[in-house]
DNA sequence: GAACGGAATCGAATCGATTCGATACCTCGA
DNA sequence: TCGAGGTATCGAATCGATTCGATTCCGTTC
C-alpha cells in the first residue's frame, strides 16, 4: 500500500546519528527543574513571564533554567495548561463546508485577528457541527450557519449553559446565552434588482436548485417580486437553476445566454454563479458588461478578482468585523452579555454592470 | 463598533429563564460521580467503556451515571483526559495557504478519513508551520510544502526526537525520525510537455512569476529543455508570467492569446492557471482545445469542474493515500519507521487538449 | 457453614502544568 | 547586633480526567 524507499539517494543511513534510542519520551517542567536545579516553579515563572509574588526570576536562574529547557529540548505541554488555567488560548471554527468562498474568508479574518492576540485557530470542518465541540476545548466556538431547529436551539443552550462561549452565524436563531450574528440577504437581493431595473427590462434569474422549490425567504422571491412590480413579463425561460458545483453553474449559464431572446442582464444568486455567467458570456463572444450585465450576491473576495470585476451586494467590512467579535469574546472582552449583531448589505459596484467602464479593462498587462 | 438589540422580536427578554445565575461553572466528572453516588473510577468507565479488571459497569449503576450526566449536562474535559492518556485522538494539518486547491484537497481526504478512525482533525493556518506545532496537542502533525533548508531540518528534527510524529510534505527533506511524502512535478512536467509535442509545436508557456527568475528544479525547465530537444524557436513573448492571484494568472493569458502570433497550446504550471487560460481564450472568442490546447499541472480537484474539462498530469488517488498515511501514523499503527513515500506523476486526459471531442461539450442542459 | 472465585466497585496515585502561601536570604537602619 | 522589609525561590495543592491494585459482595462448592 505504502511504498517506503528511505535510502533515496547516496548511501546515508537511515537512522539518525547523534541521538540515542533513549530519546523518546517528551520531556516536562519538572526535568528542566531538576536539570537546572530549581523548583517547578520557578521554571513555570520563567515560561510564563508571571511570578507569584515577587517581581521576577533573577536573571542567572532564569539563563540556567532557560539553557536547561534548550539542552532538553522542552515545550509545555498545552493540555496540561489548558486543564489548569482554564484557558487553551485557541479559537475554533466549525464550519459546514471547507471550500465555500464565505467560510474562507471568515477563516482567514478570524486567523489574523486571533494571531494578533496571541490566539490560534482551530478550523474544524465536520458534518456535524455540535459533536465537533466535544472533541476540542476551545475558549470560543463559531458555528457556521446554523440552522434554528429546536434541537439545534437546545444543543446550543447545553453548551452555553456549561459555560461554552458561543457565536453563531444564522439568519433565524435569537442569542439565547451566544452571540448570533445575522446578515440577512434579502433586503440586499432588493438593492441588486433595483440597481440592474435602472437600465434592463429584460432580467435573466440564476438562482439554486433548492430556491425554485421553496421560493419562501429565498433569494429568487426578490427576482419576481421586483418583476411583477415593474410590470415586467416573467420569462420561464429566463429562470436556470444550478446545484453547488462551478461546472453546473457555467452550464446553466451558457444555456441562458445561448437563447435567441437572451436577458440583457443576469441576476446570480451568488456570487460564485455570477464568475461562472461572466466565463460563460465571454465563452460564447459576449461582452460584459455591454452584451450582458451581470450582478452577484455576497461580496466575496472572488468578486474582485475577476475581469471585469464583479457588481455585488453584501455586508461592509463583514469578515474583519466578525472576527473581532469572535476573538473578543473568546478574550473575555466582549461586552458583557452575548447579543444580537447584525449586518446591513448595500451595493458594492464593479465593472460588470458599469456601461461607462471601457470594454475590456483585463486586456492592460 | 457593534451594535446590540437582542430583543430583535416581541417583547422575549434577553436572559434564558429556567437557568439561574449559579450554573456558570462546567460540571465536572467528580460531580457526576457525588450525584449517582459511585465513585469517580465507576463514572469514567461508563464514559470510557473499559473497565479495569472486571467485565464492565452493572446495568443499573450505568443507567444511573447517565442519568446524573444528563441531569448536569456534562461532557468529558478534553484536555484532562489527553493529559493523562497521552492521546488528543486529533490529527493536525499546519497549511500554508487556506485557499489553494491542493491544501484543501489534502484537508479533505484527510478528515474523512479521520472521522472514519474516530480522529478530528484540525487545520492551522499559519505563516509560521513550526510555531504552529508548539501551540496544540495532536497525535501526528502534517506539514505543507516544508523546505529544505537546514534550520527546517533541525526545527523538524526537534520535535521528532520529543516525540512529536510527524509527516512532511517535501520535495527536498529526506526522513529523518519523520514520514516524507514525496511527489515530484518535474517528471510529471516532461510527460505534459511531451503530450502537447504530439501536435505542436508553437508552444506558449504560462508560468509563476518566481519560477523564470531561478528557473532550477522549477516547472519552467521541462518547457525550455524539451523546446531546445525539438529545435523548436523559444519566442520569448510566448512566456508569461503570473502572481499567485486569479486575476493575475487571467491577465497574463490574455496578453498571451491576444498576440497576432499566438502559440496553438500552452503549458500552464498550475491548474489554476491553466482554467484561467481556458477563460481568456473564451472570452477573446478561441475555441478550446481547436483554436488553442491547453495543459495545466497538478491534477487538482478542479480540473474537473470547467468545461472542457482539463487534461493535466499528476499524481493518481494522492489525496487518500496521502491521508492514509497520515491517519495510520496518529494511530501508530503505521509500518514501523518513518520513511519516504513517493507518488509518481502521470498524464490525466481531458477535453482541453482532446481534438477529437466534441466543441463545446458544455453547451448541453 | 467456611472457604473460594469472580464480578462490580472503590481509593488513590498519576499525568504536566500553574499558583498561592510560606520560607530563606540579603541588605539596611537603628 | 538585631529586627524589619523586600526579593527570589520553594513546597504543595490543584485542575479533571484515567487506571491499577485493593476491597466488597455475591453465589457456589465441598
Amino acid at each position: 500500500m505504502v511504498q517506503d524507499n528511505a535510502s533515496g539517494q547516496g548511501g546515508t543511513g537511515t537512522f539518525r546519528p547523534g541521538s540515542g534510542t533513549a530519546a523518546r519520551r517528551r520531556p516536562t517542567l519538572r526535568m528542566v527543574a531538576e536539570l537546572a536545579g530549581v523548583s517547578t516553579a520557578t521554571v513555570s515563572y520563567v515560561f510564563s513571564g508571571r511570578n507569584g509574588g515577587g517581581s521576577g526570576v533573577a536573571e542567572p536562574t532564569a539563563k540556567r533554567v532557560l539553557e536547561a529547557a534548550e539542552q532538553l529540548n522542552y515545550r509545555p505541554n498545552r493540555a496540561a495548561r489548558t486543564i489548569r488555567t482554564g484557558r487553551s488560548d485557541t479559537v475554533q471554527l466549525s464550519l459546514h463546508m471547507l471550500s465555500d468562498p464565505w467560510s474562507l474568508a471568515v477563516a482567514a479574518a478570524v486567523n489574523e485577528e486571533a494571531n494578533r492576540h496571541g490566539l490560534t485557530t482551530l478550523i474544524l470542518a465536520d458534518g456535524d457541527w455540535y459533536a465537533a465541540l466535544d472533541r476540542v476545548e476551545s475558549d470560543v466556538a463559531y458555528l457556521d450557519a446554523a440552522v434554528g431547529s429546536d434541537e439545534a436551539r437546545r444543543k446550543l443552550q447545553a453548551l452555553a449553559e456549561r459555560g461554552q462561549r458561543l457565536v453563531v452565524f444564522s439568519e433565524t436563531l435569537e442569542p439565547d446565552g451566544y452571540d448570533v450574528i445575522r446578515s440577512d440577504a434579502i433586503p440586499g437581493c432588493y438593492l441588486a434588482m433595483d440597481h440592474l431595473l435602472e437600465r434592463h427590462t429584460a432580467i435573466g434569474c440564476l438562482v439554486a436548485e433548492g430556491a425554485v422549490r421553496t421560493p419562501e425567504h429565498s433569494r429568487y422571491t426578490p427576482y419576481l417580486v421586483r418583476m411583477r412590480e415593474r410590470g415586467l413579463p416573467i420569462v420561464p425561460e429566463h429562470t436556470a437553476t444550478y446545484a453547488d458545483t462551478q461546472a453546473s453553474a457555467f452550464t446553466a449559464a451558457v444555456a441562458l445566454l445561448s437563447r435567441e431572446d437572451r436577458p440583457t442582464a443576469i441576476y446570480a444568486t451568488t456570487d460564485f454563479a455570477a464568475i461562472a455567467a461572466i466565463n460563460a458570456a465571454h465563452m460564447l463572444g459576449l461582452r460584459v458588461p455591454h452584451d450582458v450585465a451581470v450582478i452577484g450576491i455576497g461580496n466575496t473576495p472572488d468578486a474582485q478578482s475577476i475581469a471585469p470585476t464583479l457588481t455585488t451586494v453584501g455586508p461592509t467590512d463583514f469578515y474583519r468585523r466578525q472576527a473581532e467579535i469572535i476573538v473578543a469574546r473568546a478574550l473575555d472582552s466582549g461586552d458583557g452579555e452575548p447579543g444580537l449583531h447584525e449586518f446591513p448589505w448595500s451595493l458594492v459596484p464593479g465593472g460588470s454592470t458599469d456601461l461607462d467602464a471601457p470594454p475590456r479593462p483585463a486586456r492592460t498587462n
